[in-house]
DNA sequence: TGTACATCAGTGAACGCGCGTTCACTGATGTAC
DNA sequence: TGTACATCAGTGAACGCGCGTTCACTGATGTAC
């Protein structure tokens, strides 16, 4: 292998944002950690594997620096969504689309940052971008109780959770859309609106007489 | 290694049954197929790696058939859950019920026969069990709709996945329940009843004049 | 019943592979004089 | 401006490891005579 042209000075990140840009791009390609090695890591960016721990520490800090990028990304597009007007409902109902969008145009990354495979640094406490989208739809739900727009007879946390839920399951099973379309025979994009509508109305207060949760 | 007592006539399945057991067993507490390799199995059923083929071509076998076992039992739960008595909402309550219960008591075994990790067998076509269950739940909304009891603005097969997307989402974030703990102080039994509280009742008719999904 | 033999469920050793990581080295870049 | 030198981002080779799988072999079991 010819020597990489040495970084000039000033260009010590380079190399380093190219191999985080690789890493993601390998990450959605092969869905999963393990199955992107360091070697393959190291050939799509043109080096040699041992010039990647020049820039990081071991494999584990390279996906784990992608994921940081990857949930700060998430948490602004549903700040943004969570930052749109309408009462506390309507919000909820775009958050839960930028969540949905978010997972489905991101497939690879999603599934490591919310798989449970890369847990977020121990001293990240409540200032984990993950946690703090969450409790953007703590919020609004606490605000759309207060407003009698959201039922008021269940905890706003397990609302949340369920919420939560949702979304998640939604993007997990319409990941698998194409292995699932010889069985559901409806697209995508309805499906999306099926889940959230679902689930945002089950967030309204409950008709009187109907059964509650 | 001292050779295990060879096979008598009749106990040739014997240790096919074992490697299964162990298989599913090692599932559970690894989490996922590739973290548990043949010679792992091999020493949990105290036997030499090769002997594993002589019952099975190969490892994807082991767990191929390690997760049929498990797609036939939770088909099973589902289907007694559905049998049971009240109308169309009540059943998918308990449908719901059963779906997380299984989730959460086998997790390691629901991850990868829900993870998409490993694909039934091609010629399964809708006699898969997951797909056997899936239908369950459309049937018991179709007959829901044609009572009244389930809301009729949306295709049902989008509300059977709308269902089963919340299912999953809460058996996955339920799964992290002690990681999430920190943020979230409510009870699992109570999560669970609020998660499918929320999307039974998301299913029912919407009152006339509320946001619609 | 006793003995020679076929069967076949098990074995230990080894295969080639890709992995993460370490090591001593190289040579272009930038700098001090 | 020219030259000797320090720096340090890159390199190739090799480490030890565990993996799935194959192979020729073994020896208890069951059977034919």
């Amino acid at each position: 292998m010819t020597p990489r042209r040495r970084a000039r000075k000033g260009e010590g990140d380079l190399l380093r944002q190219e191999i985080l840009d690789a890493a993601e791009r390998l990450l959605l390609e092969k869905g999963s950690v393990e199955a992107v090695s360091i070697r393959a890591l190291a050939k799509a960016v043109d080096v040699s594997p041992p010039s990647i721990y020049l820039h990081f520490p071991d494999k584990a800090s390279v996906f784990f620096e992608t994921c940081a990028r990857g949930f700060t990304r998430f948490e602004a597009s549903l700040r943004q969504a969570a930052q749109g007007g309408g009462d506390a409902i309507d919000r909820l109902r775009k958050m839960g689309r930028a969540y949905v969008e978010f997972g489905l145009s991101h497939p690879a990354e999603y599934r490591v940052l919310f798989g449970g495979g890369v847990a977020p640094p121990d001293d990240a406490g409540s200032d984990d971008p993950g946690v703090r989208a969450f409790t953007l739809v703590v919020g609004t739900i606490i605000e759309g109780m207060a407003a009698g727009t959201v039922r008021g007879d269940q905890d706003a946390m397990a609302l949340a959770v369920a919420m939560w839920a949702a979304v998640h399951g939604a993007v997990l099973v319409l990941m698998q859309a194409e292995s699932l379309s010889p069985v559901i025979q409806v697209e995508p994009a309805e499906l999306i609106e099926a889940v959230i509508g679902v689930v945002v109305s089950g967030l309204a207060p409950p008709t009187a007489g109907a059964p509650g949760g």
